[in-house]
DNA sequence: CGAACCTACAACCATGTGGTTGTACGTTAG
DNA sequence: CTAACGTACAACCACATGGTTGTAGGTTCG
């Protein structure tokens, strides 16, 4: 079963951009604000473009965008994919809630 | 900085292991009602071995543990590592939301 | 124009990942 | 006790991943 709008495929991809931990700081920093890749680049002990390669991964995944500004590309957060994954853990806490409801019932009969 | 109650390498480990569709599955139907693994493999086109690897991802994610009942090990969710990567993509949101308002704010100073 | 800058992408390498099979060991059922 | 079951783990393989360097193209500045 496929819960939200996310494919199984998109959801991968998701889960896997996030699960490192340069990407994620890339991200946080995009949100703030938009940055363009060889600003990005400075920040970390890598080369361009092993930046660049992350920067992609976050693209994949539909958690950031790039848009041209003069000979610079600037990379934006893209936060409605955030809120799609967000929404799916919540749904595995709900199904836990109801677990949980379920056996409290199952105790109270007794 | 780290954000909420989880070091880097920990969430790493937890969204590489919500990284993976089986692993997914897994998790929703052990945090439904708690399973052996030998019951999980069989729901699964993969070896017994190839699911007993994907639940020691979930297990060093700590999003399951496992418990002895007799000779089969249950497996059963756990939802306290769900909550904290949930209360940290809240976190991504929180900022992309100060960004917007930081913005309206200087578009109302205009 | 020419130089410097920003980006894109290919080729390559070491390591990790997801799958397999095979072996070994503890536990339960008969 | 013996057989069957459930689990654990090692060895192996194909492929993806994260890093590197090098090359090339578009854009801005002087």
């Amino acid at each position: 079963m496929v819960v939200g709008s996310l494919s199984g495929a998109d959801t991968d991809r998701v889960f896997h951009a996030l699960a490192d931990a340069t990407r994620r700081d890339i991200l946080i920093r995009v949100i703030r604000s938009g940055q363009s890749v060889s600003e990005l680049a400075r920040l970390y002990p890598m080369s361009f473009a092993a930046v660049q390669k992350h920067v992609a991964v976050l693209e994949r995944a539909a958690l950031v965008s790039k848009t041209r500004r003069g000979r610079e590309q600037i990379v934006n957060g893209e936060v409605g994919a955030l809120r799609r994954v967000s929404l799916l853990l919540d749904a595995y806490e709900e199904i836990w809630r109801q677990r949980v409801e379920q056996i409290s019932a199952i105790l109270d009969e007794e």
